[in-house]
DNA sequence: ATCATTGTTCGAATATAATAGAACTATAGA
DNA sequence: TCTATAGTTCTATTATATTCGAACAATGAT
């Protein structure tokens, strides 16, 4: 069961995480994360866009180590990396969630 | 003394303040504006690049409303428009320059 | 008036990103 | 084994950004 690779939390850029979430699109996946508090499938993640599309945009928000992918089955299932990212860049994500709620 | 035109704070959008922080040239402006806490001309930014492309960025930091230029003389004062940001997205960009505050 | 200073705008080259169809891979189920 | 499902990867197209030299504009000083 091959799994995907990530950044390790101290490969993790600044500028990689703000250009992630400078898409309104993964911005929006970000979002619907973080407001479902748990994995969610790509298919769950129904933003009205070509599978390519979406999988583009998965991979960026993975490779800026904002989001986590496990592989269970023929699923991919997603979780944002909130804790590290925290830990990392006290306050940046959960203030980006915040201001994504209020809309 | 014509003065330039930046977007009203209702108007910022949450997209082009992250795509503007996304630059590693601007967010080092941002850093540096924010550690300076006074208006700084663009001259002052020293980041050893050409003035156009300096110029560029200062424009995009200003139409994302994380910047404000007022012109006094032949100078462009830029200062943060932090308290206004901070207000309508509370703790994002306070949080950022934090993060580039430990490095 | 002329000149220096500060920064913008223009224009063109180069680089990077977004989009999406089509082919592909991996797993699960019948 | 064949088929369906979930996503990825490939490839090409189009759109957007970055970079920076050169020309320009506005002010201030001599």
């Amino acid at each position: 069961m091959r799994q995907i690779k990530h950044p390790t939390i101290d490969q993790v850029e600044l500028t990689d995480i703000m250009y992630a979430l400078a898409d309104p699109t993964r911005l929006e996946i970000v979002a619907l994360l973080a407001k479902a508090g748990r994995k969610l499938t790509c298919g769950e993640i129904d933003l009205n866009r070509p599978k390519s599309s979406m999988s583009h945009h998965f991979k960026i928000l993975r490779s800026a180590g904002l989001v986590e992918t496990v592989i269970e089955g023929t699923e991919h299932m997603n979780t944002l990396r909130l804790e590290e990212i925290e830990q990392k860049y006290p306050g940046i994500l959960s203030a980006v969630i915040k201001a994504t709620a209020n809309n």
